[in-house]
DNA sequence: AAAGCACCCTGTACGC
DNA sequence: TGCGTACAGGGTGCTT
């Protein structure tokens, strides 16, 4: 479920709290969440190691060890949890980590999508990915030229993650709503405005995303480290609106399904140009 | 290159 | 209430 804003939520917290502490440990009792580690190899590796910085890049936790890195992708239904060790057990807590003071960093994942990599260089995780979406490196011009060698459908293209890293579903249909796009365009039909539109409107919404502190869908969906709901499903345009009026011209919210993936356009704003 | 599909898993919402 | 079905904010790997 978390996109950037709501891994970026996580970070920013986790770094007020966690720089300094050391882990003491951790366990799990679902190995395919660890590709790259086994139980008893996580376990030793982190033991002993403080948190020297945490971070985000693209959807990944970003947690920067004395000596290794811990990387964690929360997929479709993970969630962090920081909480006093001697909590109620949790039983959708499939890794947990100990830190010394006695409290417990808890990844909660009814789905076990997500993943937890413990690696001394974050390039094995973390090379593939594109560009920061709200980063000062990604230019007008930098995303114009990445864009342009693309033949796919927009949709695709946006949630590609080598193409530009952090963007989800949600923040997609938002983004593609606020440029005035459809979601099966091909990404290299874009003229010069639409170009600019699509850059500034991924930029805004996902900005806008953090700063409301993720979106929170009513059950089972995102929280943040302390069981708290973001704020952006209020002022969400398209996201599984699909009947409710568009906020600009107030035409039925449509859905389709491009790539896979549920899909939510105002037909009146979002026209699609006849291609091809 | 790009698109389609199975798969990794479980929980929730909704229609009947 | 119970049951069946669709759907889910992600990503990989394989085949056309």
């Amino acid at each position: 479920m978390p996109e950037l804003p709501e891994v970026e939520t996580y970070a920013r917290d986790l770094a007020g709290v966690l720089p300094g502490r050391v882990l003491t440990g951790a366990w799990t009792d679902w190995p395919n969440q660890l590709p790259l580690n086994t139980p008893a190899g996580l376990d030793a590796g982190v033991r002993g190691q403080a948190v020297a910085a945490v971070g985000r890049r693209g959807k990944h936790l970003v947690v920067r060890l004395t000596r290794d890195w811990l990387i964690i992708h929360l997929k479709m239904s993970g969630r962090l949890q920081l909480v006093p060790a001697a909590s109620p057990p949790n039983p959708h807590a499939h890794v947990v980590f100990g830190l010394d003071g006695g409290d417990a960093l808890r990844f909660h994942d009814p789905r076990k999508f997500g993943r937890v990599y413990l690696v001394a260089d974050p390039a094995v995780v973390l090379g593939a990915l594109g560009p920061e979406p709200l980063g000062d490196a990604l230019t007008l011009d930098r995303f114009r030229s990445r864009l342009a060698g693309r033949r796919g459908r927009l949709k695709p293209v946006v949630l590609d993650q080598t193409f530009v890293a952090g963007i989800g579903n949600i923040y997609a249909d938002e983004a593609l709503w606020a440029a005035r796009l459809h979601p099966l365009r091909r990404a290299d039909s874009l003229d010069e405005a639409e170009v600019a539109r699509l850059y500034a409107a991924i930029r805004d919404v996902l900005a806008r995303g953090v700063a409301a502190r993720g979106t929170s869908f009513s059950t089972g969906g995102y929280r943040d480290l302390t069981g708290n709901l973001g704020e952006m499903q209020g002022t969400l345009a398209v996201f599984r609106r699909t009947g409710a009026p568009c906020p600009a011209c107030g035409t039925p919210i449509a859905r389709l399904v491009v790539a896979q993936r549920g899909t939510h356009v105002c037909p009146a704003c979002q026209p699609l140009p006849l291609e091809r």
